[in-house]
RNA sequence: GUCCCCAUCGUCUAGCCUGGCCUAGGACAUGAGCUUUUCAAGCUCACGACACCGGUUCAAAUCCGGUUGGGGACGCCA
């Protein structure tokens, strides 16, 4: 039976790092109908909190990483005593006081070349002439990382340690432990690492590193996932929008690379536009309401369904997230509109009062209120007044909308109405 | 400093194990064009890489050695 573990420290939210972790995990154990295991290294009480505990579960379910069984570490200090008196007795570690008396649990390290193996790399070898004793339990009575790791990696009976590259160098330590406690060596697979754009760790420099935070930035868990998939790993065939269940179906630690790769949000702006495309816009709409409360565009009070489920059609092809709706269209609920300054600049400083009141007007006058009307009587209308389109067309974007962007025009002013079109031409016309 | 890991377009990668099919394929980004009503989307095209040096071999991106470069670890943090 395959059993592996996604093991975070709450010391932090769970980052891009740990999410890739956590998938290839989890990607393992389905993909051989194991377990896969979350335990929650809280060994350190004064850093550990209850908020990053629960922002690191909610963001592991929002991604669709359910586990099978969970466990904490702070529930089973007895254990790692246990564990550590056996050593004692065996006469593989001895006892350190400090100055003021409290004791600690030292390991022995035997000089000795130890081989490890590893599924992703092969045989890595090392020399333990390098190592010191290893702490096993602190004077303050809490058992040390590797210590723990080792006790609970065995005693739950994990298979197959798949982590971050840089646990490498600890691999020699826990194994010199894994021996001297009798315990079985499992399998290791160290993943490389995700660097940041300026190569080196991923930091808060570099990019968001939190999960919660691409959330916030309107990334679809889809993306996010699909993206972390193809760092260090590909199916091969050229194949790039995977979803998980089909994930599950071509992985293997073992065809994990060995390069460390580099976060770019610009592919994964690329996968989240794909999904967003793809998405049904039912759903993308409810999606986007908390996003459009929160910025104040849309009001709680009467949200009309009907009417954002068609804004929602006319922006989905062209958004790289969820905010970028929020963004683009709030000009479509929001009553009055404020145009970008060098927008009405560029547009609206000519006096455009005679243009825009004729079409106002012939907008009035039309029978049918459609796109295909609507542009028909603006294309008459220019024909007659013997200008280029684009030379109305954009000013009266910028005055129904705001921006120099946007959807088609005259869908604009169909989804905008003839009220509100009415209202936002006529505001630029003078009265003489 | 010591130890460890890694090395194909700017980025993610295919190919490497099992040398020849590689004039090295795809995607993102970039540039150009089509379309046009702006921005996207879409389509077409372009740009662009086997880090270097040696060895093995009829033949090396692929196997071996070294150099260089990058990354990681060296806590009574996890």
């Amino acid at each position: 039976m395959i059993r592996v573990r996604f093991a975070p420290s709450p010391t932090g939210n769970l980052h891009i790092g740990g999410a890739r972790t956590a998938l290839f995990n989890w990607l393992y154990a389905r993909a051989k109908a194991g377990k896969f295991i979350l335990r929650i290294e809280d060994t350190d009480q004064l850093r550990s909190k209850k908020e990053f505990l629960d922002e690191i579960t909610y963001s592991l379910g929002w991604l669709g990483l359910n586990w099978d069984e969970i466990c904490y570490q702070s529930q089973r200090f007895s254990l790692y005593k246990e564990q550590a008196d056996k050593l004692l007795k065996a006469g593989s570690a001895y006892i350190e006081k400090s100055p003021e008396g409290a004791e600690a649990v030292i390991f022995k390290v035997s000089h000795q070349k130890i081989k490890v193996h590893d599924l992703i790399r092969g045989e890595i070898e090392f020399d333990a002439s390098n190592l010191k004793d290893q702490v096993l339990i602190k004077s303050d009575g809490t058992p040390t990382y590797n210590f723990a790791c080792v006790v609970d990696d065995a005693t739950m009976d994990i298979s197959h340690v798949i982590r971050g590259d840089d646990h490498i160098s600890n691999t020699p330590k826990q194994v010199l432990l894994y021996e001297a406690l009798g315990f079985k060596v499992p399998e290791f697979a160290h993943l490389p690492l995700i660097l940041g754009a300026e190569g080196g760790r991923l930091s808060k420099r570099t990019g968001a590193t939190a999960i919660s935070d691409y959330r916030k930035m309107g990334y679809l868990a889809q993306s996010l996932v699909n993206y972390l998939l193809l760092l260090s790993w590909a199916p091969g065939e050229n194949r790039e929008i995977i979803g998980l269940s089909e994930a599950i179906k071509l992985f293997d630690i073992q065809d994990v690379n060995k390069t460390a790769a580099t976060f770019d949000l610009d592919k994964l702006n690329w996968f989240n536009n794909q999904y967003l495309k793809k998405e049904d816009p039912q759903k993308l709409a409810e999606q986007l309401m908390p996003f459009l409360i929160e910025r104040g565009s849309f009001g709680k009070d009467n949200p009309d369904q009907a009417y954002l489920l068609e804004i929602v059609k006319l922006f989905q092809a062209r958004l790289n997230t969820l905010n970028d709706f929020v963004d683009w269209a709030d000009f479509f609920f929001l009553k009055e509109i404020t145009p970008e300054p060098q927008a009405q600049e560029k547009f609206l400083s000519a006096d455009l009062s005679k243009e825009f009141s004729l079409f106002a007007q012939r907008l009035e006058g039309l029978k049918d209120f459609d796109i295909s009307s609507i542009e028909t009587s603006f294309r008459e209308l220019i024909k007659e007044l013997g200008i280029e389109s684009k030379k109305l067309i954009h000013p009266i974007r910028v005055a129904l909308t705001g921006k120099t962007i946007g959807p088609g025009l005259f869908e604009v002013i169909y989804y905008l109405g003839k009220q509100r079109t009415r209202e936002r031409l006529l505001k630029w016309v003078k009265k003489s």
